[in-house]
DNA sequence: GAATAGTGCAACTATGTGGTTGCAGTATTC
DNA sequence: GAATACTGCAACCACATAGTTGCACTATTC
């Protein structure tokens, strides 16, 4: 159970090229390098991206051989749905109530 | 049906002030001088919050009189919610498939 | 063991943005 | 209609961060 705080996550998601990074991770495991070569950034500018990813659980990090593959972590993502999910429900909810009460009912 | 992307919308939950701002509003609407009240920031820099949060769909202001009131819409919320769900589903049912192949079954 | 392919670290730049102050504009209320 | 609350706009500051270059380090491969 990760208990992240949900900022920072969304913080990590609200970058386009890190988006991008998560998608093409989503498509299969890969390392720092070779995204780079699909990407018009540098390695380095991916490998901080990376960091950034895994510091809020989205991704984690397997040493093969001489090179650190990343795996995105879909059960993270699903997580943090769940709990926006949920608070979007009780917002409406107590919203709906409110305008009840405003109505006289 | 609010067909907004994704990431711009994370943008805007990934600030705390935001986020603050947002769960005051779940409790009821609110204009922005009323929050600057119960935040340690000015007017100003609430408006421009608003303003973002507005920008991508995640609450609505309505003209009340002679103040701007703002609602926040869970629907939005729990939108984004189930995309995302349904995103870090799909990976993690390709990843697995990925990983049944590898393993040769 | 020399060449190679990959990661790690540091310094630096530039742009975005969260925040501020100050003032003008616009509805209310008395 | 004058005082009062709000909002709206503009300029400005400071800090965070996405991106870069350059080089050292480490593990493969031949």
């Amino acid at each position: 159970m990760t208990t992240t705080t949900l900022v920072p996550v969304f913080a990590a998601l609200g970058d386009e090229t890190r988006w991008s990074i998560l998608v093409a991770l989503g498509e299969g495991d890969a390392s720092a390098s070779a995204l780079a070569g699909r990407f018009p950034v540098t390695r380095q500018a991916i490998a901080k991206h990376l960091a950034v990813l895994e510091e809020v659980g989205l991704v984690e990090s397997v040493r093969v051989g001489r090179e650190l593959r990343y795996r995105v972590l879909g059960a993270q993502l699903s997580e943090t749905a769940q709990r926006l999910d949920r608070i979007g429900a009780e917002w409406d909810r107590r919203l709906a109530a409110i305008k009840r009460i405003a109505e006289g009912l």
